[in-house]
DNA sequence: GTGCAATTGTGAAACAGTTCACAAACTGAG
DNA sequence: CTCAGTTTGTGAACTGTTTCACAATTGCAC
């Protein structure tokens, strides 16, 4: 039965796996899958599918599996993902383009309503349709539009001061592309995506002499 | 004393943290630092910082604390972020441009050698000083060119074929952007960022109604 | 030198996450 | 309706990671 437990970051992150993998299985036509196929599709064990779903309930048949469209519907509802959310982007540069450009947020229901910048030749114009504000006007404009999450794209020498910004808007969900450590209240739910980091790990393992692989099953 | 074994992924993400944060004491003049102080810096416990440091050898002076430059050395070592890796990015695209704009990388020693599209109207072009090649040219100019990474930034459907080329160029690193799951052989290591899947995690912390966050120290 | 304060390096303990294994529950065939 | 065959849901066992706690060192003041 459904328990009221920390669930572990590596729990969320699975069920954005296997909600892709429902959404797959829907479009081929399948009506039900079992945990082991599930499992196979993702590279887990079908206990690990089965103890990540029991968390938040039961939603399987025993000697069947689970229904897919509802599965996938749940997940869609535990994640939050069966509605929409508001979003801003802060930092119109590289990859606050890239982001903006990116339609797939679109259609899974993360809508980018505001763009800010603080360079001058960039305020005021259009973004693939969307229009840049001045940061100046972050606070008001986050309010006003009911921002709750905001995707920061600004140089880290710069990031904490939007962030705390931000924070003072009300928003709680920030995801920041600046490589630095950023600081916010407890309440406010931070992500940082570290892309040099990957490539370092990357490098780790080409440079080795300190890893052995592990063998895949 | 150093020993041979497994090292989580979550060690070596915390080596690359650790880097940082010696990299900028270092240039505000520290000549040593304590597991106290770093761990501070990362949100990290004394234990942790020092059972990490512990897994490649002892490097500290007890009573003391850690040399921040000889450290810093060191755990660029490990990382293999000594030296220069050959990149390539396939795809030019919204990420693939703002990676290939992004002047950290080659500062960092990531360099990026080539850039792939199968556009006709972008094969031949300059993109930010890069000349963009055909992909048909993919496996040889990898190979002529020692290419030890790949990015891979195409739309999902066609980032399997490119993968597949990828490693038929002996190229044994690669960082996919494409949301979708890559088949590769055993000894090329293949790491995935996954983007909506950050936004997902977000969404379900102001979703909840699963989950409550752990107090922080 | 001696002694005190600081801090490392590391087994051992505690905690967290994953896998096992099996009773329970269901399907579908006969 | 029964029974063989599946597959779930979940405590318990296991495995991996983090934290604790302390002996071993070292720096530094006097
Ligand atoms: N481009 C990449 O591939 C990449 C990769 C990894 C990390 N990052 C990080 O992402 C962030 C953005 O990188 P980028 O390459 O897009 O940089 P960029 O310089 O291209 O873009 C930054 C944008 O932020 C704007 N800006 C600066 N200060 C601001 C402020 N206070 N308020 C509002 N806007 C402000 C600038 O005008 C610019 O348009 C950086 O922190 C960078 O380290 C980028
Ligand atoms: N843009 C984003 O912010 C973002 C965010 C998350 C994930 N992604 C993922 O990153 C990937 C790229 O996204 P994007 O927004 O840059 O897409 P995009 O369509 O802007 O760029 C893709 C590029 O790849 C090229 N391409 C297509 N097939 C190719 C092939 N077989 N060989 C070589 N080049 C090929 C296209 O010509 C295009 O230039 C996608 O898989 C996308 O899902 C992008």
């Amino acid at each position: 039965m459904y328990k009221s437990k920390r669930i572990s970051d590596s729990t969320i992150h699975r069920l954005s796996l296997y909600y892709r993998s429902l959404a797959a299985l829907e479009k081929s036509g399948h009506q039900t899958v079992c945990s082991k196929e599930l499992g196979k599709r993702e590279k887990l064990t079908p206990a690990q599918v089965r103890k990540d779903l029991s968390f938040f309930g039961s939603f399987g048949t025993r000697g069947l599996g689970y229904p897919v469209r509802e599965l996938k519907d749940k997940i869609a509802e535990i994640l939050g993902i069966n509605r929409t959310w508001n979003v801003a982007i802060v930092g119109v540069g590289n990859i606050g383009s890239a982001l903006i450009g990116y339609k797939e947020f679109q259609k899974q229901g993360f809508h980018i309503r505001l763009a800010f910048d603080n360079d001058q030749r960039k305020i005021g114009s259009l973004h693939k349709g969307i229009l840049i504000s001045d940061v100046k006007e972050l606070k008001p404009l986050l309010r006003k539009n009911g921002i709750q999450m905001v995707i920061v794209a600004v140089p880290a020498g710069s990031a904490q001061a939007v962030v705390d910004e931000v924070v003072e808007a009300g928003v709680k969900a920030i995801l920041s592309f600046a490589p630095t450590n950023l600081k916010v209240p407890e309440e406010v739910f931070l992500r940082t995506e570290n892309m040099a980091i990957e490539l370092e790990h990357l490098s780790f393992h080409l440079a080795k002499p300190y890893y052995r692989r592990p063998a895949r099953p």
